[in-house]
DNA sequence: TCTGGGGTCCTAGGACCC
DNA sequence: TCTGGGGTCCTAGGACCC
């Protein structure tokens, strides 16, 4: 058996946490750039507040339901998700982290589902307790089933936030009454041509032949329909695999028209993903950056990207912006209002494993600077140091202009009582 | 006025090999 | 006149996840 340990709108709980005055009221946490609304509490959801509703739009509401609004602060949210994930693996003998808000546990050791509902619960009250965040947990013989018990947890008010899926009758229960695009691995695509073809629940899913699914869906399908019929065919991964790819983009806080700013910001983007692939120990091998103007204007829609390929894989800050500020300069078009821009570093692979250049005479030491320059971010605070080329005032920058305080990572921030 | 960001896997088609 | 079979690797695009 798997157990899915799933936090509940696990981004306003990380708010109320630190916040307790809006316990009970109606909060929703906003994406990147103030975009849209990606995390609401229950109080939101029930004003009919849709997920990824765009923020304009839902600021009639927000303003007349006195809806409390917060921008994302991950900061705080990979924090209290580092803290939530090792109190939970601290329950099973085998855990996978599979998002910032949830994990599938190994529940394999337990034969009873009495046995099975007392641990839930019992890492429900500890979770709560020792983090502030209430989890849901979800038990059943596979990953996609474990996800439609999480959901039949969280649906049900008289379940306390567990549920366990065990037995036909049971299963079948919560199968009829799933439709077909809540199923984990059946996306919106998918949904539809299922759909036409007269499949329109988990159940029908269940039931419908081999040939069927394959032929509409490909392996993937399959797998989820075995994974619904109880085999499991998708492994509790519990070792991380290396990375095989890096990307920082961002929206801009308003329009860029001009070279510069753009290089400025793509500059920044650089050196934030270069930081983590440092941190990560790796390096590159080729990088990707792309502008967008975006699909939502008017004017004609602009997208384009070039990649370069590194003759030497590297994470140095300074080698893999003057790389990527040449790849902008060839995408450019005047004219254009960008909305977005990327970064994307590719075939990455360990530092300390690099393949040299045969041909290069010298091989210049590239580590250091970015080195040094990491060390006294690390004890100064982020930014404390950083190239020019990123700008200064940074007119492009995103908006945020609802962040709470980082409470958790920065001294200054620590919350006070009394 | 205002619409996120970061990933992975699968598939089909092309290029190439012997 | 008539031209095979089996395989790998790479890439772009689509679909999915949170």
């Amino acid at each position: 058996m798997i157990a899915l340990a799933d936090c509940n709108n696990f981004y306003v709980s990380c708010e109320r946490v630190f916040n307790p005055s809006l316990e009970g009221r109606p909060v929703v946490v906003l994406s990147n750039n103030d975009g849209c609304i990606v995390a609401r509490s229950e109080e939101a959801k029930a004003l009919g507040i849709a997920m990824g509703t765009p923020y304009f739009q839902a600021k009639d509401m927000i303003r007349k339901h006195d809806v409390q609004v917060f921008s994302s602060n991950y900061e705080l949210y990979g924090d209290m998700s580092s803290r939530v994930m090792s109190m939970l693996s601290g329950f099973a003998p085998g855990i996978e982290i599979y998002s910032i808000d949830e994990a599938f546990l190994d529940f394999s050791h337990l034969k009873k589902v009495e046995d099975m509902e007392t641990l839930s619960r019992e890492i429900r009250s500890t979770v709560r307790q020792c983090t502030g965040i209430p989890v849901s947990i979800g038990v059943a013989p596979t990953k996609t089933l474990a996800k439609l018990a999480n959901r039949a947890a969280k649906k049900n008010p008289d379940s306390g936030g567990v549920s366990v899926l065990a037995g036909d009758r049971r299963i079948e229960e919560v199968l009829k009454t799933t439709n077909i695009g809540d199923i984990w691995g059946i996306g919106s695509a998918s949904a539809e041509k299922l759909s036409r073809a007269g499949i329109r629940n988990a159940m029908e899913l269940r039931n419908a032949s081999d040939n069927l699914i394959k032929s509409l869906l490909g392996i993937a399908g399959l797998r989820t329909a075995m994974e619904l019929r109880g085999q499991s065919c998708i492994a509790l991964e519990e070792t991380t695999h290396e990375r095989k790819s890096l990307c920082c983009s961002r929206s801009f806080g308003r329009p860029v028209q001009s070279l510069d700013e753009l290089l400025e910001a793509v500059s920044q983007y650089v050196a934030e993903a270069a930081h983590r692939l440092r941190n990560e120990k790796l390096a590159a091998g080729a990088i990707t950056v792309f502008i967008d103007t975006g699909r939502f204007r008017k004017s004609e829609h602009y997208f384009n990207s070039a990649m370069e390929i590194l003759q030497v894989p590297c994470d140095g800050t300074a080698e893999l912006a003057s790389c990527a500020t040449r790849l902008v300069r060839k995408i450019y078009r005047n004219g254009n209002a960008y909305s977005r821009a990327g970064v994307v570093f590719g075939s990455i692979g360990t530092s300390t494993e690099v393949q040299g250049d045969l041909f290069e005479e010298k091989r210049t030491s590239r580590a250091g600077l970015s080195e040094v320059m990491d060390s006294i971010n690390r004890k100064l605070g982020g930014g404390s140091v950083f190239y020019a080329a990123e700008g200064v005032t940074k007119p492009w920058a995103m908006s945020r202009r609802k962040c709470s305080p980082h409470y958790t990572t920065r001294w200054e921030d620590l919350p006070t009582a009394g």
